[in-house]
DNA sequence: GAACTAAGTTTATTGAATAAACTATGACCG
DNA sequence: CGGTCATAGTTTATTCAATAAACTTAGTTC
């Protein structure tokens, strides 16, 4: 909609890049936001931003709301998200379900659904039940993300071992049925964006590393997937991080993997799985060998010490199911990453946040893409908190 | 001069983007573009681009060349860089001395100056040689790009052990006294800049390494510097990548650094200098001890594995003097690098070039920063190839 | 030499922002 | 309580850059 390409060589560029900027104000200053305050913040003229909020208002993105105070003169109309219009379709593949989630503009989950795949009839499952969606929203619907296990770049599925894909035309694929604009996304980059999305000041270069059975990791900057080719980018799993006898063998055949050393599986042993909850895996990690967790822990700490150096990241974030392992397995990190003598690489890491919903990091990309604006974290909490009755 | 912010909020935006857009096609095809040409290449009629010619006449930079042969009508008028006017001033600072290189648009060395530093005085013969260069090309200094060894983000030093700096804001007292933008590039940086500038297709990212008696590092996107803030990015000589008995004591007092393994002077011994030219450093490879140099190999080839994997790197280069180690280290560092069952990390390793100018890579940035526009390859090396007479 | 083709310029028009005047509505203050 | 001021927002005329279309220039082709 709004989201022709930048190349801003021409009027209707401008219009379309402020247009960008004034309903990014009302996004990150939702119910507060005036006509006078979008000038004020754009240095556009008053006349210009009122321009802007009556198109964005036409195109149904911005309501007017309440009356402010006044602060001296005349009082302002505050600016709303519209959102009971446009809806983004967020399908969240996994190997053995998908979940479909509709979320406003205003970052609410209108509806959720799920599909458990049976056996050979995924394809198929996945058609109807977006076609399904889409007849209910029609003429609503303004983009769809998908998330999924594996590497792409936007538009096709390169690989995914889980899923069994391999060199798919996904997006296509779903932009014929739905007849809107479709967008690829790992499920580790999507973590990393719903992390990313949760902090106030987000500048910089930020590492995130999903631990599970499986290790990813992905790279932020200033709250946004780092720009670049990311068709394999994070798939850090199997380089090699251990040597000489420390190394063990990994599930893939080679030896000292990162997996091999600080996957959930290699710290915890077989008893993990990904679809535990946090509680169980508190207790298996109360009684798992303490030598194999700092051994993954040292491991960690090493792979993350070189790539945080190399961007001069300003934090690290471990997402995935090792949030559940606790502070002590952070100390163990943090405490091997801070032993060094000179001041050079003392990165702070922490566990991303736990209460982020599923279908936020997909939801917040395909919003980007589609109107070039995100979701402040105060909108993002808002609209995750239970409505008020 | 065409460096507005890239707000493109107004008209003046617009256009300034376009007068980019033009000059960096002339930039691009110096001597065979037209306004034909830009008019096609950029989608703007042909009126906008024979605008936007005239107004990059009118700035001294762009100048009317030759008439192209017809191509079934009239013939075009070919139009080229304008070499004569605007100069951009490199400083390259080292510890014992620093060189000052003035560069015409058309990327030739107009003139060069070497200042050898005496004790204590190397401030007042900085300002004196700027002094004096200014004044000789008054009115036609574009901007200034000083090169040092050190942290920086274009402002200040943050600190530089080599020239005995600590947070130092360069950029602001070299303005003072010029009258013109300064930019501060890390060596590494710029080193990593010139070898990107060398690729016709420069896309993805670029892991970029330099090799001597330290060790640094630079990512760039695209044939640019990767976005985001550099403070300190690149430092990766002293993150530790060896562990157990293999680590070595550092200089900087901890084990295994990556500087303690794979540094010229941990590869060849303290017989090693920067100021070695290759055939000095030939002959103490020829002599060294062979462990030593696979070891080497084998800790840089672990460490590249690692940061391809998460940036998905297109290519890793090799600068700095390790270059004078030749195809059998090459060779070394690649096949540790290849030494993977799965096909995840086949990133290629090569040597940076040899014969670039040391003032390619600062000059480049510089006139980035001051014009948006980039060299391309063909042209720098129709600047450095020897003038025919 | 007539028809055609491509390069480049001239002129009127369009679209988006601006400046400045104007309206609306509230606070503040004697 | 009424006058003055401050802030929000709209209306109108103007400016600037790009466009469309007509036009000029200068070549090729047959």
């Amino acid at each position: 909609m709004l989201n022709g390409d930048d190349a801003l060589d021409t009027q209707a560029s401008v219009r379309r890049a402020n247009l960008r900027r004034a309903l990014q104000l009302v996004f990150r200053n939702p119910g507060s936001e005036t006509r006078a305050g979008i000038a004020r913040a754009t240095g556009l003229t008053a006349a210009t931003a009122s321009s802007l909020v009556a198109e964005l208002i036409e195109l149904q993105l911005v309501v007017d709301g309440e009356q402010a105070a006044s602060t001296g003169g005349k009082r302002a109309t505050t600016l709303s998200i519209e959102a009971d219009h446009h809806v983004i379709l967020v399908l969240v593949v996994r190997p053995t379900d998908a979940r479909i989630a509709l979320v406003a503009l205003d970052g609410t989950e209108v509806e959720t659904r799920r599909v458990a795949f049976s056996d050979e009839s995924r394809d198929r499952m996945l058609d109807e039940a977006l076609a399904d969606v889409a007849a209910g929203y029609s003429g609503r619907l303004l983009i769809a993300g998908v998330q999924l296990p594996g590497t792409t770049d936007g538009r096709r599925v390169f690989e995914s071992v889980q899923l069994g894909w391999t060199d798919v035309p996904l997006a296509e694929r779903f932009e014929a049925a739905l007849g809107i604009p479709v967008l690829l996304v790992n499920d580790v980059d999507a973590e990393a964006i719903a992390e990313a999305s949760r902090e106030d000041e987000s500048s910089g270069y930020r590492l995130f590393i999903h631990i599970g059975t499986g290790i990813g990791a992905a790279v932020t900057l200033d709250g946004e997937l780092a720009p670049g080719p990311r068709d394999r980018a994070g798939e850090i799993g199997h380089v090699q991080v251990q040597f000489g006898e420390d190394a063990r063998v990994c599930r893939c055949g080679r030896h000292g993997c990162l997996e091999s050393a600080s996957s959930m599986t290699a710290m915890l042993g077989d008893g993990f799985d990904d679809a535990l909850d946090d509680d169980a895996i508190t207790m298996l990690a109360a009684s798992a060998d303490e030598e194999k967790l700092a051994e993954g822990a040292r491991a960690l700490a090493r792979t993350i010490k070189l790539i945080a150096a190399v961007l001069d990241a300003a934090e690290v974030v471990i997402g995935g199911p090792a949030r559940a392992l606790g502070d002590p397995f952070l100390s163990l990190v943090q405490a091997e990453i801070d032993y060094t003598a000179t001041g050079t690489v003392k990165v702070p890491v922490r566990f991303a946040d736990a209460d982020a919903s599923i279908s936020t990091g997909v939801a917040q990309v395909a919003l980007s893409s589609a109107l070039g604006v995100r979701w402040s974290p105060a909108q993002l909490r808002a609209a995750s908190a239970p409505p008020l009755s």
